[in-house]
DNA sequence: TTGAAAGCGCTAACAG
DNA sequence: CTGTTAGCGCTTTCAA
């Protein structure tokens, strides 16, 4: 029932002490009920939870902070967007840090940006914060120089979620960098159903994320020794992806096309069917991210989604560990499975030679044989 | 040149005394250098900083909040979701308030939490803040009883984004309440086209965003004395709309919709489409919220644009200003400008009557008659 | 203009 | 099992 309570404005806040007095115990006492230490019996424990409802108390995190060093709390540093990879990756980690009993304090980075990550970690670090998160990091200043760059250097454990910018800190720790095998899945996938090469419509280069996958759709073509068409770049939006395609649409060479995110691929499609160029019978093009409008729009998405939840539990895990434990190893990775969700926006190229294999297969697992493929197909099948 | 800079593992950080004793002053002319106080000689000041940046000092924010009974940090309730409105808003908040010089702590309520909004206040007052910002509530006990309630009571002022649930507190603001008149644009649209009614996609009714925008609607019909029909309740997602796509394309007497947001439309136009209702010729629908792919689905989205950042920033200057100065009246509030963009979702209902008035107007402004309507229209009009 | 002293409310050693 | 004694690193008084 202490949902919610709070101190009317004029009562000072009722400080440990008097909770002890209520309770007829020592300050001290009261600590250790509250930090559920061992040594209270279960009688004292009850007095002074008691007196503490009575009284409303709470105890100071800032006077926690300071007499033991420990913030209890975890920043994060996220691009100000509502992109919905970036936003997913954000609900994600606030979720695990609670569950984990620490803060979260939020940061965005804003593109063009002087400061950057730096800036934004920068801040943190003045708030006091235990360990840092930086998600999807962006490379502000790609001409190098600009800012006497040295490795960021940060003196609390940092997990970076998708690429990892230079850092330098007593742990630094990486989750959900398999972007550039998700990019590997998706361009086979257009191989397999036939396709002579695939073009790639890739997301802004500063960002290491977009960098990923471009090198996972490049090394892919490679190894299969297909031709390595230019990329496009884009900047996430569904207008760049639309610009894209309008370009696109002229080259009748192009007959698949790997595009970054969902956005992207939307205004792509768009600009290829206004063009006259039908998807997928005349181009199929697959995206990256499995937004939730990707099973319905026209038409539906073939793309990769991002396992956001399993990668922010899994590196905050981690994180926790390393800021609990300074000095031991860090926990093992383990890589989580990227799912190709198969939907109708991709099939074979327009007749020419019929493949020899790869029909359209079911959805598929990368990275984790064993985890069952989730359901995909139409609309009907989701949710 | 501190970007970034920040103490190595073992050397113990320096305090504001080292520094003091460094640059040959008492500590607590370091403090004042460092707050900005006035009577500080530039000569000191210079010596200070010099100090201070030789050391790498960084003030301790426990300590501070310690001692000044101020943490100076606001918290933010929102949606777990990476929903595009409650994302945006968020995104919004974050940059308002460190332009503000607060630090951001963030909370999430998870649907279906039991705790709900309740809890998660609680959690930030736990942390200590020094405001609260609550965005998109939702009503997680809707059968009222199931846990005391009692409206919630917070010791600081409190901003509520979007619709306000019962609170109490020193100080209330809310702001971007304006859903119902949103939802009024979006419906007096179809029916300016010659629509009979309108019919709506409701969002969830446990949140208050969803009941505003219903009761928009209904207050308009209800105005124009048209019918009201029975409206469909979806969870915003494409999946939900696309379930009540498949409903309401079975009844033939439907030419409109205003769907709650644009997820849901999305999902509606494609069971609508599948079911062989074309639209817009068949059957018109609205949007709500203008997500960044809106403009290139097929058909583009007709839908009602939300100033999430106009919103965030005008709530917050309130918030802080109420913070700072307890006791003062609040800012007067200013309602920011809805904007109907008008794509390529609506159109005159199938031929019957032609409509006497009301043919498809371009953009246009509510709220401001004074601000231009922003550029609208396919997606080549779009950055 | 500057400094000295006294806490802020809690946790961290140590006793008992 | 419980209590005592010191600080944590600042901001506040109040003097100089």
């Amino acid at each position: 029932m202490t949902r919610g309570t709070a101190r009317s404005g004029s009562t000072p806040a009722p400080r440990s002490v008097d909770v002890a007095r209520l309770a007829g115990v020592s300050q001290k006492t009261v600590s250790r009920v509250f930090n559920d230490e061992q040594y209270v019996s279960a009688e004292v424990r009850r007095r002074v939870l008691e007196a503490a409802e009575e009284l409303g108390y709470r105890r100071n995190n800032a006077a926690r902070a300071l007499a033991s060093g420990r913030t209890r709390s975890i920043g994060v540093v996220t691009l100000g967007t509502a992109l919905y990879g970036p936003a997913s990756l954000l609900m994600g980690v606030e979720r695990v840090v609670r569950d984990t009993g620490y803060a979260l304090r939020v940061v965005n980075t804003m593109e063009g940006d002087p400061a950057g990550v730096a800036g934004a970690v920068d801040s943190l670090l003045d708030q006091g914060v235990d360990g840092i998160v930086i998600s999807e990091p962006i490379d502000e200043d790609g001409t190098e120089g600009a800012g006497g760059d040295t490795p960021l250097r940060i003196d609390v454990p940092v997990l970076v979620l998708g690429a990892p910018p230079p850092v330098t800190a007593p742990m630094v720790l990486t989750a959900g960098g398999g972007a550039d095998l998700m990019a590997h899945t998706a361009t086979e996938h257009l191989l397999d159903l036939g396709h002579r090469t695939v073009h790639h419509l890739a997301g802004p280069q500063r960002w290491y994320a977009a960098r990923d996958r471009l090198e996972g759709w490049r090394a892919t073509l490679t190894a299969h020794g297909r031709a390595v068409p230019p990329a496009v770049e884009g900047d996430w939006s569904a207008a760049s992806g639309y610009r894209a395609g309008r370009e696109l649409a002229e080259d009748s060479d192009v007959t698949a096309v790997f595009a970054a995110n969902d956005d992207m691929a939307i205004g792509l499609i768009r600009a290829l069917t206004e063009a006259g160029r039908r998807v997928p019978e005349d181009v199929s093009v697959v995206g990256f991210d499995d937004i939730p409008v990707a099973a319905y729009v026209s038409p539906p998405l073939t793309t990769v989604r991002q396992p956001f939840d399993a990668v922010a539990q899994e590196g905050l895990k981690r994180l926790v560990h390393a800021i609990e434990n300074p000095g031991a190893d860090a926990l093992p990775t383990s890589n989580p499975p990227v799912d190709l969700i198969i939907r109708a926006s991709t099939a074979p190229p327009p007749s020419r030679t019929t493949p020899a294999h790869g029909r359209r297969t079911a959805s598929r697992s990368l990275g984790d044989p064993d985890h069952p493929p989730l359901p995909n197909g139409g609309p009907s099948s989701r949710h």
